[in-house]
DNA sequence: AACTGATACAACCGCAGCGAC
DNA sequence: CGTCGCTGCGGTTGTATCAGT
């Protein structure tokens, strides 16, 4: 019997065979192959095109970098999770090279089970209910006023995400114009290093580079911040809301990552290479070169594209738990929240 | 060496969304 | 508006390999 979706014809089922992938190498690569479910056909393949499709997409392209998950690249699949849930295809969409698959097989087969070896659930990232002082610790340590955390608000309910609900990520977005002698600050600029930006670039969504080496996550990281002005909030939300906080309003929709303007894992590299006492100079000079030029077009397409696979690398770690409010915690516990 | 359970990874299945008609 | 074909996605299953006994 073959698939439903070909049932018409007999086809192949299980693993390929090398002559099997070199003959799809050998159609998809010499050709334009239009849609997937000719290329069985005109390859000479006794497989549905559907099979044809997730081979090459898993598999044979050039581009997919093969081999086991760096640590990295296990950080960014937890924070993104985190945020996103199951949607593998955007988490993968931040590790170049690996494809949705191969993200959902490492997580079902290793980062769930470490996350649950560490106490946490890995459906939400909480603490599990048996460490709930632990997590009540950290909450307080976020705020002494003991006040809401800073959380993401939706203003587009046909991209709700359940987890969000379940575990607001503590993320805010500032406006760059917010005082500074105001209380409460943003955990952002609480515990970070941030470089501002021109003043000219204030009227686009400008981004921030946090250089702070000493977060107890991973220092590799940028946390790259999306700091929206509120008249580009105003424009790219559909439906507005009172802004109590004075913060820039955040929604789902607001999360654009570096990667629409520098890869942040070359970045990252690039970042590490420069000696410490010149990472501002560094800082400041790939602003302005590299990622202030950019951020027009991007903020012009903003309102058109804002797409949850963009997202704040390291943002929600650095700013939910920075180094400093680990320090009370038990060690066991700083182990879980650290990796 | 043989067996068995665990693990990792590849592939499949079913569904939803979308555009063409 | 309904249907059809295609694509993309997430959940699940199948299978090869590894590790322990």
């Amino acid at each position: 019997m073959g698939h439903r979706c070909c049932n018409k014809q007999k086809v192949r089922r299980g693993l390929w065979s090398p002559e099997e992938d070199e003959k799809l190498v050998e159609y998809i690569t010499t050709r334009d192959h239009g849609s997937w479910s000719s290329v069985p056909k005109s390859a000479g393949l006794k497989r549905c095109g559907k099979s044809c499709r997730l081979r090459w997409l898993n598999y044979l392209r050039p581009e997919l970098k093969r081999g086991s998950f760096s640590a990295l690249e296990e950080q960014v699949i937890i924070d993104v999770h985190r945020i996103l849930g199951n949607r593998w295809a955007q988490i993968s969409k931040h590790l170049p090279g690996r494809t949705d698959n191969e993200v959902k097989n490492f997580w079902n087969s290793r980062l769930k089970k470490k996350l649950m070896a560490q106490g946490l659930d890995p459906k939400t990232h909480n603490l599990i209910p048996t460490r709930q002082r632990a997590a009540n610790k950290v909450a307080c340590s976020m705020s002494p006023s003991n006040h809401e955390p800073f959380s993401i608000t939706s203003h587009d309910s046909k991209m709700k995400d359940v987890s969000l609900e379940i575990n607001p990520p503590i993320l805010t977005i500032v406006s760059p114009d917010y005082p500074s002698n105001c209380s409460p600050q943003p955990p952002f600029f609480q515990t970070t290093t941030s470089l501002p930006l021109p003043k000219s670039s204030y009227d686009n969504p400008s981004v921030i580079w946090n250089a702070n080496s000493q977060n107890s996550y991973d220092s590799s990281l940028f946390t790259c911040v999306s700091s929206i002005h509120e008249n580009s909030l105003a424009s790219s939300s559909s439906s507005s809301s009172a802004n109590p906080t004075g913060f820039g309003l955040v929604d789902e929709n607001c999360f654009w990552s570096c990667s629409n303007i520098v890869e942040p894992f070359e970045a990252a590299k690039i970042f590490e290479s420069v000696p410490p006492q010149d990472r501002e100079n560094h800082l400041n000079k790939v602003c302005d070169t590299q990622i202030v030029g950019k951020i027009k077009g991007v903020h012009d397409n903003m309102e058109a594209s804002f797409d949850t696979s963009s997202y704040d690398l390291g943002l929600v770690d650095s700013t939910l738990f920075p180094g400093s409010m680990c320090h009370d915690l038990s060690s066991m516990d700083d182990l879980a929240w650290n990796f």
